[in-house]
RNA sequence: GGGCCCGUAGCUCAGCCCGGUAGAGCAGGCGGCUCUUAACCGCAAGAUCAGGGGUUCGAAUCCCCUCGGGCCCGCCA
């Protein structure tokens, strides 16, 4: 991956230039640096024109921009404090090493830099230099110092041009990073426990998804990767571990599109002696810490102020039968059969496949009738029994099950249960997934009923796209803005 | 899987409708300038117009195919 062009071929020269004058463009090390902040405070009070002389201070970043007027020169030196004016003069740095500098630096260049805190005579903030050390010299030019780099794909593939150039990518990357780390101390702080449990599965279970599959070399046989982490973090509680969690990467073999990666973070988190009431009172208490925080995280955001606003409680309660027959105008919905469940979502559009579980149907209508509506933040209460296996059957509500969704601007960001854990009706509800033989069909997990035989507590779980969650509270309109990678094909 | 749109210099864009030798700004080169901050002024340079095929005297421009990307729909969460 060499593209030398002439602009490249230029820089490559000016690198032999600085060995063959003894000069190291790619030294080891640059000690005692402060922050360009330190720098700015410390010159902010200063007069403009002034000088403070009596602290030396040494700083590093990316030169942006260099503007040079003959014998004075500013540029500016980017760290992730922010950006601070370098101002040369050749009368500060001896007017050898000031021709030396300008002709070996460029835009894009790693600097280090030495000097004293100054203002301008226009009153910018600056270091005035009394040194600069080449750190690492850029061979290939960065982006437009202006525009910075537009195109999609370019962003997309290339992200450290985005964020090198982009301080407000750079924000949003930092920003999804703290978001994560405040679940974490949430959850930490009620009392779960962090857990980590397998990757590669011999079948992916938990959810209706294609998994990707791949093969052990040591087992010789098929194994899959996760496409949820319900089944063993279940499992946890069964041994003992009564609040826990996990928080990583799970893996379904689908589409790429504005709120879908085929691997996206999820969390998931199970508590045993509580039910769904209990698991939606911590959500909106989650929600409430995130909300509180985000705006900290991002000042200048005015999707991040949306989201702090949307994400405070009290939020929408909708029951997922009610709201389908009063969006459809279809009575008795929740009692009608696979069959004509098949021709009602027919009628609206959906194409999945004849045989799918009655579930699967209900859920299309609900997709085309009721999710177009569910812009706010809004929990969908006590869905049909045929939607989920893994959910108890409702204390009150005949044919549903105790489970709520959370949807934001029409697009599920979580889904909680109070979880089954009456094994002889788990094993009847997988079997009649197997039955149904849909594409939805759940996987059959022989040895996670095998561990509900030994009894599982009575118990909460949910799981959040915590991608999804982030584009909430940073109001990202696509999940490619949030992942810092976002798979893309091979060029 | 279906539909629509996009791909021009390292980067940001014009040119495409209506075919006639490819244009600017930034970055880079050379020269000038001791307070600019998208610095400025002058000169020179930089392009398989995503790739391939076709129509035409002539194609960045019109047509077809391929590749990559975006948006919408379908499917999947």
């Amino acid at each position: 991956m060499t593209d030398e062009g002439p602009l490249e071929r230029e820089r490559r020269g000016k690198v032999e230039r600085i060995r063959e004058e003894g000069r190291e463009p790619y030294p080891w090390s640059f000690e005692g640096r402060v922050t360009t902040e330190e720098v700015r405070a410390a010159a902010t009070s200063l007069a403009p024109g002034a000088e403070a002389s009596d602290r030396s201070f040494r700083v590093a970043g990316r030169l942006r921009a260099i503007r040079v007027h003959g014998r004075t020169a500013f540029a500016d030196l980017e760290d992730q404090a922010g950006a601070l004016q370098l101002l040369l003069n050749e009368d500060t740095v001896g007017g050898e090493r000031f021709r030396t500098i300008l002709r070996d630096l460029d835009p894009g260049d790693v600097v280090g830099a030495e000097g004293t805190a100054a203002r301008s005579k226009r009153g910018e903030p600056s270091l005035r230099v009394r040194d600069v050390t080449l750190l690492a010299k850029a061979i290939a030019p960065p982006p437009e110092k202006w525009h910075g780099l537009q195109d999609v794909e370019e962003r997309l593939r290339r992200r450290y041009l985005d964020l090198l150039s982009s301080a407000e990518s750079r924000e949003l990357f930092r920003a999804r990073s703290r978001l994560v780390q405040e679940i974490r101390r949430f959850l930490d702080d009620a009392g779960f426990l962090e857990v980590e449990t397998p990757i590669l599965l011999p079948i992916a279970g938990g959810a209706a998804a294609q998994p990707f599959v791949t093969q052990s070399s040591y087992l010789d046989a098929e194994v899959q990767l996760r496409i949820s982490i319900e089944l063993p973090l279940k499992r946890l509680l069964v041994g003992g571990l009564e609040r826990v969690y996990e928080l990583g990467r799970v893996f379904r073999n689908e589409d790429l599109d504005s709120v879908h990666s085929p691997e996206f973070t999820e969390l998931e988190a199970y508590w045993a002696y509580a039910d769904y009431h209990d698991m939606r009172r911590l959500t909106e208490r989650l929600f409430e810490h995130l909300a509180d925080r985000v705006l900290e995280f991002l000042p200048d955001s005015e999707g991040a102020r949306r989201g702090a606003h949307d994400f405070r409680p009290p939020f929408a309660t909708v029951d997922f039968v009610d709201e389908l027959e009063r969006q459809s105008g279809i009575a008795g919905i929740a009692t009608k059969t696979q069959e004509e469940l098949r021709a009602l979502a027919r009628s609206v559009g959906s194409t999945v496949p004849d045989d799918s579980p009655a579930g699967t149907f209900l859920e299309k209508l609900f997709e085309h009738y009721v999710e177009p509506h569910l812009k706010a933040v809004t929990f969908v209460v006590d869905h049909p029994a045929a939607t989920t296996p893994l959910a108890k059957r409702h204390r009150s509500k005949p044919g549903r099950v105790e489970r709520f969704e959370i949807f934001y601007r029409s697009t599920e960001l979580g889904n909680a249960y109070t979880e089954l854990n009456d094994p002889v009706e788990q094993e009847r509800r997988f079997r009649e997934q197997l039955a149904a033989r849909g594409v939805d069909a759940y996987a059959y997990d022989e040895d996670f009923v095998r561990a509900l035989r030994h009894g599982l507590p009575p118990s909460t779980g949910i799981g959040f796209g915590v991608d999804r969650l982030v584009m909430g509270l940073t109001g990202a309109e696509s999940i490619k803005e949030i992942l810092l990678f976002p798979l893309t094909r091979a060029r």
